[in-house]
DNA sequence: CCCTCGATTAATGCTTCCCTTAAGTTGTAC
DNA sequence: GTACAACTTAAGGGAAGCATTAATCGAGGG
């Protein structure tokens, strides 16, 4: 399986034809027809198959487009990406669980730009918890912000304790919650859905079962939808404040809570680490910082936003 | 440039060491030394450098890395997805803008889902809505949904209005909004860096510039800050309807507000498209679909839910 | 200063890609 | 049924990938 083979591939999907996919790339029919009985072999699948008014997609074709046509992109971009490097800002690339991305990672990752003048070009990933580890040390991100790592991937690596915290619970302060924890509604962030987050611990520690459990788009969605009387959620203290104090939403006394967490940041050691690694792992340090995780927020200007991107990785 | 010299890239990049890469890759030094030096010849930038304790990257190597990590990984997922594929329930990928991801998305697939006997997978990726079109005509996506779709890129697609609404100023009930709406404190999500969003249509309109504009994770959180009376969001009326009720928001009244706006469902054109496709777009007509748009409010089981992903494409 | 370890280069052969032209084969249309 | 268009197969050749062994280069350590 080539990347040639794939462009192929990808062209005769997107245009329906064999024909028309030679005259893009500039070649035979029988090139690409070639090409297309490779990937055919490679998999024991047709891929693509004759029919009226074009060719169609089987289902394993279908499987593939999505991955080749992105695989296709990254060449590209590839070849991009190390053509602009030299002489562009040094690029830092922060991963974060969830809970983090949502309030702290753009303001924080905004006011370290600031302060390095500008020439450190840094963005966030998500990743689950489990996942961070892995991301460090294979250096597919230079810095990890979230609890403590352990465990084997986490051998080797440089992991400080930055930020402490305390989960509660809350719910909207007009509603009792009343009987045992494991039988409340619980309405959570993706957190809830990573098994290596503090919130999943909290909940597991209180014995909540899997369907007690409703995992909405992003903390602030959970919060409100606790704050009209539904259920429950899980907030850093610090976080939900605003809420607090505006009383849409109340803390909701709980066994084991507040529970203690702290924030981590994790890096390759001292001597495999990038200089701006290094910086943010200083600067996450500095009160300025810590300002910013305790009380973040704001958002960015719209030319230095960017989407949060999943980060996954190869197993 | 092929799969194999990144992937020995990869494997130096993150061993440090060519011996270890060679080790790992089961072959001698000097294969993968020649893989490497292929890759630097092709990219015109060293990518590694010998240093003392390991290899290091370049500027470039380090640009290169990720992308080339992704890549193989890519590679070995293509093996797994088709070899998969048969005997395996449909896939579907829907495409929409940020405002439809964040509350629609979800339960609306679960609805669906739910609806076919859980015989089709279906997951939702977030894109811009200029990019939308691109995506279902080149067989990314199987369906989008989001404003209506217009330009080359729509050319020759299927796109039909599925359900209107309106948009409107929301802003803390407590404060006064006055002056030119163009100076006012603009807090958005995401869609307001959309230059083809419905909000940032309406914002041009009201002359507001970059400047007065602050990006948040999402609606819900750039609504909270609203709601702390630092600033106005914009959003549809029927979906901060749950804030406007407990008084956490009020909507301002302002020029060309309510902004009537309509989601459409764009997909190829009949003869062209998947059966899985085929269902949601007539599903996205029923009373049901109809219901969940207009009030999606919940969340869905850790089981269910999946992590939103970005989807770009090769330009 | 010399030795050693690790990265690179050189020289070589086998295999695979990838393009070509020419000759089928298949499915649709009239 | 025949014609046509489009996909596939066949055969051949040049280029590049990818592996080998052997030799060379360069930095650290004794």
């Amino acid at each position: 399986m080539t990347l040639g083979q794939l462009n192929a591939f990808v062209l005769v999907a997107r245009l329906g034809s064999v024909t028309d996919a030679a005259k893009a790339l500039g070649v035979s029919e029988p090139a690409v027809s070639q090409a297309l009985a490779a990937l055919r072999l490679h998999h024991g699948d047709k891929l693509l198959t004759k029919r009226a008014g074009g060719m169609t997609l089987t289902a394993g074709g279908s499987r593939l487009l999505p991955i080749a046509s992105q695989m296709v992109a990254l060449g590209a971009e590839a070849d991009a990406a190390v053509r602009q490097a030299n002489g562009v800002a040094a690029r830092l690339q922060l991963a974060v669980t969830s809970e983090i991305a949502e309030f702290v990672a753009n303001p924080l990752l905004e006011a370290f730009t600031r302060r390095s003048g500008n020439s450190i070009d840094a963005s966030a990933g998500l990743a689950r918890t489990t996942e961070l580890a892995v991301l460090v040390a294979n250096r597919l991100a230079d810095v990890a912000l979230g609890p403590e790592l352990t465990g084997d991937a986490a051998k080797g690596l440089d992991c400080v304790p930055v930020f402490r915290g305390s989960l509660v619970v809350v719910g909207s302060p007009n509603s009792r919650h009343q009987g045992s924890p494991a039988h409340w509604r619980w309405l959570l962030d993706p957190a809830g859905a990573d098994p290596g987050s503090d919130t999943l611990r909290l909940l597991r520690r209180l014995g909540v079962p899997d369907e007690g459990i409703q995992i909405f788009p992003n903390q602030t969605a959970a919060w409100s939808a606790a704050a009209s009387g539904v259920g429950v959620s899980v907030a850093l203290e610090h976080l939900v404040a605003p809420q607090l104090r505006r009383h849409e939403l109340a803390v909701v006394p709980t066994r084991g809570t507040p529970m203690s967490l702290c924030w981590h940041v994790t890096t390759l050691p001292t001597d495999r680490r990038s200089g701006a690694a290094n910086s943010l792992r200083h600067f996450l340090g500095t009160p300025a910082a810590m300002q910013v995780m305790r009380s973040p927020g704001s958002g960015v200007p719209p030319s230095r936003f960017r989407p949060p991107v999943y980060v996954t990785i190869w197993s």
